[in-house]
DNA sequence: CCGCACACCCACACACCAT
DNA sequence: TATGGTGTGTGGGTGTGCG
């Protein structure tokens, strides 16, 4: 078809173009947004092929690839690759609805991908079916997952539930066939219900939209449509549009609608303990106010002034006014407010997660009680109750596994997208963000969203606190500490002194208590509260907390949208008074002073990489004995010969992600990583295997160089039974003190002076031996070896199955080619590893790129 | 016979009203 | 105004029977 490819062709040839747009003979008429990347590009692609840009969004084939519900969009990539391959593609393989293609080899999805299985290997999504037998099993264990032999992860079936979180290789829509009699949902209703939901976000859960939805498309009621979207696309749901405080869609200037970052919440919230605990407490304190020594335990018949339910909603705006009325009345009364306060002090002091309040009508407690007596108890039974929760709550966990695909965390504000890490991806950015957005942000998010309630030990890592941090038990007591340091007569210009004794007498990492105090404004009697809704929620910074600012907060206030500022005039306007009110303004400034000092001497250097010289370097092996020597199950099928260097796509997956979050502002595609390689064992001897060091500059420019490595006839024996391994056994020395992790930590560049100041303290390097030096942080959590990413072998505790464990990405240790593998294949897991749980003698493997899985022994000393 | 479409369940968050 | 009575429909499911 040569030059012109996007002439209309006769319709016998092409039947696929959808025929209002097709007048034979007549140019294909096109329209790109004004703001569509790489625009001027793509309408000089159509124009020299043949084709027309327009200016009517309303005609011809919209291109984009941002998917838009009103127009059908149609990936730019048709253009690319039709004029790349000289020949019309089908058009409809690239419309963005079909999501059987949309963003199969995006990149971005890749990266997204990528970063997600790290964290999230063991959250493969469970069919509705399997789910129900699998209540008791906390864990996804059995044979898929935990292969015991090399040869069995090798051969490891795909597990049989589609995991939907990954959003590429979505192979799992689920379409019916329309020809059957069935009343079955078709591709195009089941887009209409997700367009909806991306619509009407907040109001997923309810009823009434799906009854909407259902009179809209007209074949199905609204309980069909309902359980259809909550059992089968929810899990497609990748993305939906920012609404506004009344859930009407925002527009952009453009008039279209703006894909949100973050879930909204839903229309009504449950109340959680600690809002329990927040009611009854704030009641408490009032009546004691009020009452003094009159003051009597579990008060039936009080007056509660409207002003305080006002204040109380302004305050907390997680509920309304009516809302924690009518919680008061109905639970906290009939439960008693000293009993709940009792009994949730007492749990938190034991380490555990309070519940919240069960009143006596909770006919689940009492279905099969015959103590239940028109929901009446007397006095004497409410200490059995008491214990019977104190019971139910330690059966409690495992949970029940939830059917639906929605991952919740303890808010549902903060939920991030099922087939994400969108946010997580979107979180690295070290200009401007929360102390969280750092570089172990998205391991973080990830260990918050798989623990409900949050696990401190997943969150503290050591860019936050030391190891003196973790003395305090329960962590939770922590919070009196700081309390203490809080209290002491701190001058103005004290800030130093402060953050010092944060350090020293509370395991306070300075750069983070800079950062807390900025989040409170300086107004330091918040501080305890910060630490304290951090180790409840594991929020980073603590959201909604009064007088707590948050990156959210200040993209509110600049949003322009009067419902947000409304909204964050509500949560923080008091100590906005009180601070602005106050008499002495030389005090104010002192503050505001202090603030500004401490972000620029702890806090704005912190991502400063610019000043930084390194290079993104990977370490890969060629090997020609790959294609024999291990299993091809273990990598893509492909053509080329990326399979002789060991874990090519894993290679490419982590270069690009490393450089996307240096901010390098470029990537390396497939094909040219590729090339390089090629060229760069061109001129040697290809029957030996090589040590590749690839580098990248910050200009972009690649270099290569190629090292002689031994032969390995099984880069995976490390998994082989003692009597079975062959290879060297590498003598593992634990450092003698801890590094600080940082994105040259997380990251692999040719900034590596923690990783060789270890060696050089711990090794003998005149020494013949395999050895690897054991890093940890200064939290005393195991990172990972100096050349090497680790795991360690334990038993599960449900189970008692033999389980190898790797620390996560948030104890700062590198994103290790072999560690990912290992991961998403399943067989290994991310858990923290403390310090002084390490046994001298205790089997370890090693593993990294170049040497595949070894076995390594602790050597104390 | 079984998977899917559709019905139904129910505690409770939030609301409104009369007194 | 504070408060009890009570409505509404969300949020998170489970039950059932048809094609």
């Amino acid at each position: 078809m040569s030059q012109e490819e996007f002439e209309s062709v006769p319709q016998d040839e092409n039947d696929n173009i959808d025929q209002a747009l097709l007048n034979q003979n007549e140019p294909i008429q096109f329209f790109i947004p004004i703001n569509e990347d790489d625009r001027d590009n793509l309408e000089k692609l159509i124009i020299d092929h043949g084709g027309e840009v327009i200016n009517d969004p309303g005609a011809g084939y919209y291109i984009s690839k941002h998917h838009d519900p009103l127009r059908d969009a149609v990936d730019p990539k048709f253009i690319y690759e039709s004029t790349e391959q000289k020949s019309l593609l089908k058009v409809d393989n690239y419309k963005l609805y079909n999501h059987a293609n949309a963003g199969n080899d995006d990149h971005v999805q890749q990266l997204v991908t990528y970063l997600h299985n790290d964290h999230n290997g063991q959250q493969q999504q469970q069919d509705p079916e399997q789910h129900q037998q699998q209540d008791q099993d906390h864990q996804v264990t059995g044979e898929d997952h935990q292969p015991t032999t090399v040869g069995d992860l090798i051969h490891e079936k795909e597990p049989t539930s589609s995991n939907a979180l990954v959003g590429a290789n979505n192979e799992s829509v689920r379409v019916h066939n329309t020809s059957s009699n069935k009343n079955g949902f078709t591709k195009e209703e089941d887009e209409i219900i997700l367009d909806e939901v991306r619509r009407n976000p907040n109001r997923r859960s309810t009823h009434v939209l799906f009854k909407e939805i259902a009179e809209k498309i007209g074949r199905h009621t609204g309980n069909s449509v309902r359980y259809r979207y909550r059992t089968y696309l929810v899990n497609q749901l990748d993305y939906v549009y920012q609404t506004d405080e009344k859930g009407n869609l925002i527009l952009d200037d453009q008039g279209q609608p703006i894909i949100a970052d973050k879930l909204p919440i839903t229309l009504k919230t449950k109340f959680t303990a600690d809002d329990d605990y927040l009611l009854c407490t704030l009641v408490r304190q009032n009546l004691q106010d009020k009452l003094g020594d009159e003051y009597e335990p579990n008060p039936k018949n009080v007056i509660l002034p409207g002003k305080f339910l006002e204040a109380l909603a302004e305050n907390h705006t997680n509920h309304t006014k009516s809302a924690w009325r009518d919680r008061y009345r109905k639970f906290a009364i009939p439960y008693g407010i000293d009993n709940y306060i009792e009994y949730y002090d007492n749990e938190i002091q034991q380490g555990r997660v309070p519940d919240n309040i069960r009143n006596f009508t909770g006919k689940h407690l009492f279905k099969s009680s015959k103590k239940y007596k028109n929901g009446e108890l007397d006095d004497n039974e409410v200490g059995e109750r008491l214990s019977e929760h104190n019971d139910q709550q330690n059966r409690r966990r495992p949970t029940k596994k939830r059917k639906t695909n929605e991952i919740q965390t303890t808010q549902d504000s903060n939920n991030l997208f099922a087939n994400g890490g969108q946010d997580d991806l979107n979180n690295y950015d070290p200009e401007n963000g929360d102390f969280a957005n750092s570089h172990t942000a998205a391991a973080v998010a990830a260990a918050n969203r798989l623990n409900n309630p949050p696990n401190p030990e997943d969150f503290l890592t050591s860019d936050l606190v030391t190891a003196k941090f973790f003395e305090f038990q329960p962590l939770i007591s922590a919070v009196e500490k700081i309390e203490e340091i809080v209290n002491r007569a701190y001058e103005i210009n004290d800030a130093e002194q402060l953050i010092t004794a944060f350090y020293e007498e509370a395991g306070i990492q300075k750069k983070f208590g800079a950062y807390i105090i900025t989040c409170v404004c300086g107004d330091l009697i918040l501080i305890p509260k910060y630490i304290e809704m951090l180790l409840k929620t594991g929020e980073n910074p603590p959201r909604d907390i009064h007088g707590i600012w948050t990156s959210r907060d200040d993209a509110y206030l600049k949003s322009e949208i009067p419902e947000r500022i409304e909204y964050i005039r509500r949560l923080h306007v008091n100590p906005y008074l009180k601070m602005s009110s106050s008499k002495d303004d030389t005090k104010l400034e002192g503050y505001n002073k202090v603030v500004k000092d401490i972000e620029d001497q702890y806090i704005n250097d912190e991502f400063n990489h610019e000043n930084t010289d390194f290079e993104i370097l990977s370490t890969m092996r060629y090997d020609p004995l790959l294609t024999s020597s291990v299993d091809p199950n273990l990598f893509e099928t492909t053509t080329d010969n990326s399979k002789l260097f060991f874990l090519f796509d894993e290679h490419l997956h982590r270069l690009n992600f490393t450089l996307k979050f240096f901010k390098l502002g470029y990537e390396i595609s497939r094909d040219e990583l590729l090339i390089k390689l090629n060229e760069s064992i061109q001129p040697l001897d290809k029957s030996n295997s090589y040590r590749i060091r690839l580098t990248i500059n910050k200009e972009g420019q690649v270099n290569i160089s190629t090292h002689l490595t031994p032969q390995r006839y099984n880069l995976f024996d490390g998994f082989n039974s003692w009597e079975n391994y062959t290879s060297n056994i590498w003598n593992v020395y634990i450092d003698s003190e801890p590094i600080q992790i940082s994105p040259f930590t997380s990251f692999k560049t040719t900034k590596r002076d923690q990783y060789n100041m270890a060696r050089n303290r711990t090794l003998n390097l005149e020494s013949e031996e395999p050895q690897e030096v054991l890093l940890y942080n200064s939290a005393n959590q195991i990172t990972e070896g100096s050349i090497t990413n680790v795991a360690f072998k334990t038993f599960d505790t449900n189970t008692g199955e033999e389980e190898w464990i790797t620390p996560p990405l948030a104890s700062g240790c590198l994103c290790g080619v072999v560690r990912h593998l290992l991961l998403t294949k399943g067989i290994i897991n991310e858990r923290q590893i403390n310090l002084k749980n390490v046994r001298d003698g205790e089997e370890v493997l090693l593993f990294n790129g170049i040497q595949g899985v070894v076995k390594g022994r602790i050597i104390k000393r």
